[in-house]
DNA sequence: CGACTAGGTAAACGGCTGCTAACCTCCCCT
DNA sequence: AGGGGAGGTTAGCAGCCGTTTACCTAGTCG
């Protein structure tokens, strides 16, 4: 049925799990490889170390966050709809990812100094796709606000792992409504 | 002679100040050390281990939060005058401690058995006194759903140490504006 | 059919790190 | 006046863990 979970992806997916869960430091390789049934070390016919693990997931993660957002970003017409957009994007990113985005959040220090420099440009280029669509609809707000702003909203999306006590569709409406609240303090949403 | 305040919790704060910035675990115990002037293992004249400290900080940060936000809604005559003190409460901890947020955040899953429990108990009831403030005033919120706007909250808030562009008094207007914002999605704010 | 490769194993090594041991030195205190 | 505790120091151990090594299979293919 499901067509070729490619060993690689298995391997980070499971590793992103445990990461999530105890931080990367917390995890050790033989885990990992438990975790997707074969042990030890095993993992380094498919990844240089365990750094380079971390290092993929998290380049990939901060890729498809960018891409997804900037995707989303273009095909609105309005800057209401282009900000609705986006804060649907990264609610259903976060919803359906929870262990990329608390790994996301908690792991970047563990990288290595060549990955983190990667994903901290990555990060910055979604930042600013997030405080130009910001700056668009909330024309008060400066640019350092807007930056602020943008990452109290990532704040607020990103608490999902936290606090699971809802189906998905409820969280999703409940994120999307508070998130686009808090940014348009003065107007009344529709 | 219970006092003997100055060394621990000038390790204690040091040794937050790192653990924020490079994880639990990527700290060791002579960065500690040389962060307060001593050096290695004399931290063990005054902890019994590495884990005791960041029980120690954990259990003293969540009793802080818990007994200024239950003082500050006892001190409220009506709902929204809660809300607005919670909201300011929390964000006054969050910018002045922004290391002890950041640990409190993140390295839960560091902690002992026991000292886990003690943490999570503290930190439910402190998510109580939120839901239960929130559910005053935004009565259409079911308490689950406000449980998790108070997760959601606390994200938004908690975003400090990531964006410090702004200075302190322009953070707290925003973070203040944009919670209760997020929370009173229907009622415009005065 | 034999050889190469992809992917897996178990065993061992080596560095890092939390913690202990042994010792030192002020300072206080009857 | 001098003994004991509080608080430091350095040296070293012990265990964990990432990584390497050597070896073992199945398939694939010329």
């Amino acid at each position: 049925m499901a067509e070729k979970p490619s060993r690689r992806d298995q391997i980070l997916t499971a590793a992103a799990e445990l990461f999530a869960r105890h931080g990367f430091h917390g995890v050790g390789i033989d885990d990992i490889g438990a975790a997707v049934g074969i042990s030890g070390p095993a993992l380094y016919r498919h990844f240089r170390s365990k750094d380079a693990m971390l290092g993929e997931m998290l380049t990939s993660i901060s890729e498809r966050l960018l891409d997804g957002g900037q995707a989303r970003v273009d095909a609105a017409s309005t800057g209401e709809e282009a900000l609705r957009a986006l804060v649907g994007w990264h609610v259903d990113f976060a919803l359906d990812d929870p262990a990329l985005i608390t790994v996301q959040m908690r792991n970047l220090a563990n990288l290595t100094d060549p990955d983190r420099r990667r994903v901290r440009a990555l990060q910055r280029r979604y930042v600013e796709v997030w405080v130009e669509t910001i700056r668009r609809t909330v024309p008060d707000f400066d640019e350092p606000t807007a930056r602020a702003a943008a990452h109290a909203v990532f704040g607020l999306i990103n608490s999902t792992p936290h606090s699971a006590h809802l189906d998905r569709d409820q969280m999703a409406a409940l994120l999307s409504r508070m998130a686009l609240a808090s940014l348009t303090p003065v107007v009344v949403t529709s």
